[in-house]
Parts: C-alpha cells; structure tokens; sequence
DNA sequence: ACTTCAAATGCAAATCATTTGCATTTAAAA
DNA sequence: TTTTAAATGCAAATGATTTGCATTTGAAGT
C-alpha cells in the first residue's frame, strides 16, 4: 500500500528514510499536536528508533516547506502537526494540555481586509482557544 | 503624580519595590509586546538597573494575576504585555518581528458557541496574524 | 522614626528544550 | 556495484528561563 508519508518525502524532494517516515507516521495518526519528545516516544513504542535530534531535524524541515505547522506554547515546548489537510485551530485544556481542533476558522475572510488596512502581505496566523476540558471542570 | 504602576502592585497587593515598578513603566510605554530581555535593557536605558531574574519574576507573578499576557514566539522568545487595557491581538512581521496592534477581536461573540459546542469553559484565547511589514516587503 | 520579618532581590549555578559538530551510515543516482 | 551528497546518531553546546540561597528591603506594628 502506498503510504502518504512517500509522497510527502517524494514533493519536498529529500532522501525517503526510516525515521523521516515515523515522524510523518506519527503525525499522521492524530489529530493533536504533538511535542518533539511525543513524537519520539510514540516512535519507540511502535518499536523502531529514532533519535530525539533526528525528529527535531525533520520537523524542521517540514516546517520549513510548510508541510508542518510548529506552536510554541506556554509550557515552553513546541507542538507540532501536519498542515497536508489544511490549516486547523484547537481548543487548549489549560489544565491538562490536551487539545480538540475545531473545524472552522474565523480569519480566513477577515486576513484581506486587515492586510491591507495595515499594508501588510498577510502569510498566516495562529489561534488557540483557552479553557478547562469536560474532565478538568469537575475536578 | 501618581502612577498606575503603583496601582498595579497594589491591586495585586505585593511590596511595591523599584524593580517592579520599572518593569511595569516600560511595558506601558509600548504598544508591542516585549521579551523579558527587551524590558531588561529599556531599563537600563533609563539609568536604572534590575537584575533579569527579577524581570522574569516580576512578570510571572504578573502573568498570575493576569496583568500580563505571555505569549511564546517562534524564535523561542516569550513577549509579554500589559493587559490592564484589556486584551489585543496583533500582525506581527515574519521577516523583523515588530508588531502592529489591531483593535478587534473576531473572537468575542464565538468563543461562547464554541466552549457549549465542545463542553469546555473557555478562559481566554490568543491570535496573532503573520505577514511581511511595509518596510520588508520592499526588500 | 525604629524594629521586625516575610517578601523580594541579586548573583551564580542549574534546568531543559532545542541545536550543532562531527564521524559514521545510507538512499539513490550513475 | 560504486559513488557521493544527504541524513543519522551521539555527545557536547546553546540559550532562554528557573532556582537556591545569602542579603536587602518594604511596610506593618510599636
């Protein structure tokens, strides 16, 4: 079966490797971001390895071809996820750092305008949602 | 005169050092959020001298009391800024990183909606929005 | 004003996510 | 296969932020 992992290493046009398919494999199965070390460790679990550089290299280089999105958050560690299907924003568990993405985004009509009120060429944005879970609340 | 710095630390009700008043009075005197190393050296420029440690805490214990909004950037940096005059969202330019202030909020009304339809209490939310700044979009 | 003491500071050392240098391995082109 | 640039692993470096601890200081009570 062809994996959506070749075909991403086959556009950005670099060498199709083990750990570079985990990392993208890993992505794949989610819909969370994830952390480096996330990555990593979900890595082992499925029994191969990779080194903790090597993730971090490879998202990296995802990033860079826009293929992977990268959010700092406020613990400090990054969280990253694929972009193949389209930008997504997520509802952030301040308590217990889970997140759900959320299906629509309210700047996508709202960008031309502020771009060019500010004269800006608008490229992205980020957006995250803040609050306690269903399971934080009760606690 | 009196200063809202003084109001600040009182309403927080902790010891109204130097320190903190000089953090406080740079962050007021900009509309962009600023790196704790940022304040750092705006103090010094005034001929004061505070210890970055003390930055960092004064601007957690800030952040705690939800006088400051913290917000990681993608070169790893933390930028903080006041938010006594409620919260603000901003462009920030890819190429420089300075940052504009826009003055809506396409969150407000959602957020309600949002937090029912997922069963979260939602406490806040951050958006930035990315692009190229007049001046880099000449180079 | 003076005393007292918890709270705050400064300094240096520690932390921790991320990055990097370099020797070794590997995918894929010839 | 052979070749070679690209990718990996490992260990050490980096850099923003945090922390331990001895010293200082604001402010509450006298």
């Amino acid at each position: 079966m062809k994996k959506l992992a070749d075909d991403i290493l086959a556009k950005i046009g670099c060498k199709n490797t083990k750990p570079r398919k985990a990392v993208i494999e890993v992505l794949e199965s989610t819909d969370n971001p994830l952390s480096a070390e996330d990555i990593f460790l979900r890595i082992k679990q499925l029994g191969e390895s990779v080194n903790l550089s090597t993730v971090y290299r490879t998202l990296d280089l995802m990033e860079t071809k826009s293929l992977v999105s990268k959010t700092v958050m406020s613990d400090g560690k990054a969280r990253y996820e694929l972009t193949v299907d389209g930008h997504r924003h997520h509802l952030v568990c301040t308590n217990c750092h889970k997140s759900v993405p959320i299906d629509f985004c309210p700047l996508e009509k709202l960008e031309k305008d502020i771009g060019k009120k500010n004269d800006f060429d608008i490229t992205g944005h980020k957006l995250e949602i803040y609050g306690l879970c269903p399971k934080c609340k009760k606690e």
